[in-house]
DNA sequence: CGGACTGTTGAGAAATTTCAATGTTGGTGG
DNA sequence: CCACCAACATTGAAATTTCTCAACAGTCCG
């Protein structure tokens, strides 16, 4: 079943933890459908249970008082909505399916008690939760330092990276369905602005993006662009593998 | 000592994992000093032991190929240098002392065995990395979708906040030794139009801001122009706990 | 006193936003 | 199958924010 993604995703660390990837997402029994546009968490609320992305896409966003609103993060398949649920505190924002998505979910009591008998649960967690931090991190990057066609860039280079990692890329090509109005709240551009960089991406022979369907023309030439170095997303535990080259990539060169 | 505002910030949640910080603080025995614009940890570079800074600052930053950077965190007495340290693939950016600092340093090793004992100790350091996923939100919303001048008042409202909490705010004023060069790397503007927006914040009465100090001349107003909501900073445990009202500031009305 | 770092100022240039209108697409009901 | 509607994408032009450049003032320290 749609378990793929996620056992791609959360495995490619190799096998250090394997045993505990099993006992956690043995405790996933649950299903969730969200529509597209739905709520899954509205802000202020604390959060009774972990939930993983099966498929879709969802987005954690925060409003602000003028109206629009910045996305935080994206949640790809694969992804743990939040991995240091149990010990947070109530989410400050809000997270709600970009399109249609499923999820797979477990009460916080569930995982809790499996981290008493498997001690290093936590630690695989916190190598989620860092991983999250990392991408959080290049976001701030992005957002604060680069140049709207960079920023775009960016984007695009970490999303694809992250859904080949979980499998869901072919041939340079992979389902994107965001409207640029979504773009546009993840990079904080205005949406007239998010279009022209994508026509100039396009213009420049680097992407394809239409209806959904992204295809990297040029991933050198895009990383090149976005000052993207896929270091911070797929780290898996102590040592490095090998890039996202494998999954169909060329990897641009070391700078 | 200088434990002193580590305590108060780390035990702001109350009693409930009380015994887990005195554990887990009584590991750190050693002590570091840094120069200003010394450099505590290399991009690349893993680092195999806790910090928790004592006095000082420091910052998170990542350099761009274009020769700027981006202030990705900053880190206040108080503030675990990472939380997730033992979990996390290595890190990606720089951390840096802004002013001369103390840290108090403990192995990776150490805690790694204390989390054995104290099986709770886990659940700690989640929660002080979700509260600094949560101030990292903050600042993409910052840098993507506010003014220059919300955005500096916003980063201000963080810090003054911050250092509340941590005992190191009196009477609505507090050292804030960041230069205008690293307010512009934090807040991802321009050095000359840090100093504009200064100029503009003080004009409207709202702070002064002059070698290194920091007086609040209108906190509401101050918090009204930057869209600030310190709910995410300091949530405590499973309840919430007064504002930071407490400690000597009003608090705007909820809204 | 000199030098280095930090803060300040002005003016023109550039990137990005806003506004307002017009295509385009995909789905739905007649 | 067509008409229609709503959401999404695209365009142009003016307005605004922010940046860059370049100069100058203040402060700290040896």
């Amino acid at each position: 079943m749609a378990m793929d993604a996620v056992v791609r995703k959360l495995g490619r660390g190799g096998t250090s933890l394997a045993d505990e990837w099993q006992v956690f997402l043995s405790a996933f029994s649950r299903r969730r459908h969200l529509a597209a546009g739905e709520t899954l968490v509205r802000p202020g609320v604390r959060c009774g249970s972990y939930a993983i992305v099966l498929a879709g896409m969802l987005a954690r966003s925060e409003a602000l008082p003028d109206g629009s609103r910045q996305i935080v993060a994206l949640l790809l398949p694969g992804d743990i909505v939040d991995p240091l649920g149990f010990a947070a505190p109530a989410t400050d924002h809000a997270v709600g399916a970009l399109v249609a998505s499923t999820l797979a979910t477990a009460p916080h009591e569930t995982i809790a008690a499996l981290a008493c008998s498997h001690p290093r649960l936590p630690k695989l967690l916190m190598h989620e939760a860092a991983v999250e931090a990392a991408i959080l991190r290049q976001w701030v990057v992005n957002c604060g330092r680069r140049s709207a066609y960079a920023r775009m860039a960016h984007l695009i280079c970490e999303l694809y990276s992250r859904l080949a990692v979980a499998g869901l890329a072919r041939h340079h090509a992979c389902k994107l369905p965001l409207t640029q109005a979504a773009l546009s709240d993840a990079t904080g551009l205005s949406v007239v602005h998010v279009n022209r960089v994508l026509q100039q991406l396009r213009a420049d022979g680097l992407i394809s993006l239409k209806s959904g369907h992204l295809v990297v023309h040029d991933w050198p030439g895009l990383c090149d662009a976005a000052g993207f170095d896929s270091a911070y997303l797929d780290s898996p535990f102590p040592a490095r593998s090998e890039p996202v080259a494998h999954l169909g990539l060329q990897h641009r060169a070391a700078g």
